[in-house]
DNA sequence: CAGTTTAGTTAGCCAAGCTAACTATTGGGC
DNA sequence: GCCCAATAGTTAGCTTGGCTAACTAAACTG
């Protein structure tokens, strides 16, 4: 967790703007069902002796290619030394593997080895293995609802971050 | 972060199952989806001071009335031990108040103070405003998406295998 | 070539999770 | 009435994962 940080004076909102109270109220469920949803992952978790921010690393090195450390930190929303050290521990776990570049020696590229891809697939697949059972036994409406959700939010969670609250109004 | 743990030997279904499949990867991209939106949420975070875990068993304790510790601890699906502290911490900031329980001295139980709940209201407020400002962005019909899956979440989130509610935390 | 910028690492802090082992209280059985 | 097991919380100590600040190394730029 960030330690506090000062407070960023975020210009204020008009609050009595009703639009913004709907927002305020699905942001709170959606930030509600988010924390809950991964305690929930937390607790059936870990067949694979990885954990939640490891084996999010580790899928985006596999999927999305070879990538530098400041690339993968941008991926996983992270600042460069906690990339590090993630990999680093990965590494040493034999999951991923570092490569230089020949033109830019500063720049290292991650990439996943066998038993790093192996161990994501068995693992993810684990690691949700519970929740899936759960969404096995919703009906279609709802599972197409969840799939749509999950993809609007990522766009919205993709989203640039608006200096000053500047939400561009639809 | 919990130590690794012993595989929870979980009967495996049969994973040939096509529909297992499809499950299976709407689980995994819920969990990606709620991993990078409480990260989008962390970056933007903490105007209160308040960490999403304080935040949100501050929450529990003032939507859910007086609570004992243990109460809470299941709410938040979390150990005595984490709750423990984590209820010294917000007590020392004055948020809440313990209360013995006059017919068993071993129970303490939890409650808001009004620092507390007028800090929830503007500390969750401004923790999800960011996010509240991107959704303001989107259209009804998305905004009802996300509502409609909230909700499938919520049900699916705190149903499974375990007899004590699961918190939500707003 | 000097200075700046960029990529990543190291050091050190804090929060939040856990288990193990403890205290204090309750309640039951003899 | 006592002893003993069960229950509620706490304390101690560990791990992980975030962060900032300060560093090294390499690459660019004037």
């Amino acid at each position: 967790m960030p330690p506090r940080r000062q407070a960023p004076s975020r210009s204020a909102r008009a609050s009595t703007d009703p639009r913004d109270d709907a927002a305020v109220a699905l942001a709170d469920r959606l930030h509600s069902a988010a924390i809950h949803l991964l305690r929930r992952l937390r607790t059936e978790d870990d067949a694979s002796g990885l954990t939640a921010p490891r084996l999010s690393a580790l899928s985006v090195i596999i999927f999305r290619g070879p990538l530098t450390l400041g690339e993968l930190a941008a991926a996983e929303q992270v600042k460069p030394p906690t990339i590090s050290r993630l990999v680093q521990e990965l590494e040493r776990e034999g999951l991923v593997r570092r490569v230089g570049d020949s033109g830019d020696r500063r720049i290292q590229r991650v990439i996943a080895t066998a038993a790093g891809s192996r161990l994501l697939r068995e693992g993810r697949r684990r690691r949700v293995a519970a929740l899936a059972a759960s969404l096995r036994a919703l009906g279609p409406a709802d599972r197409r609802s969840l799939e749509n959700a999950v993809a609007i939010l990522q766009r919205v969670v993709r989203e640039p971050e608006r200096p000053e609250g500047a939400g561009r109004v639809g």
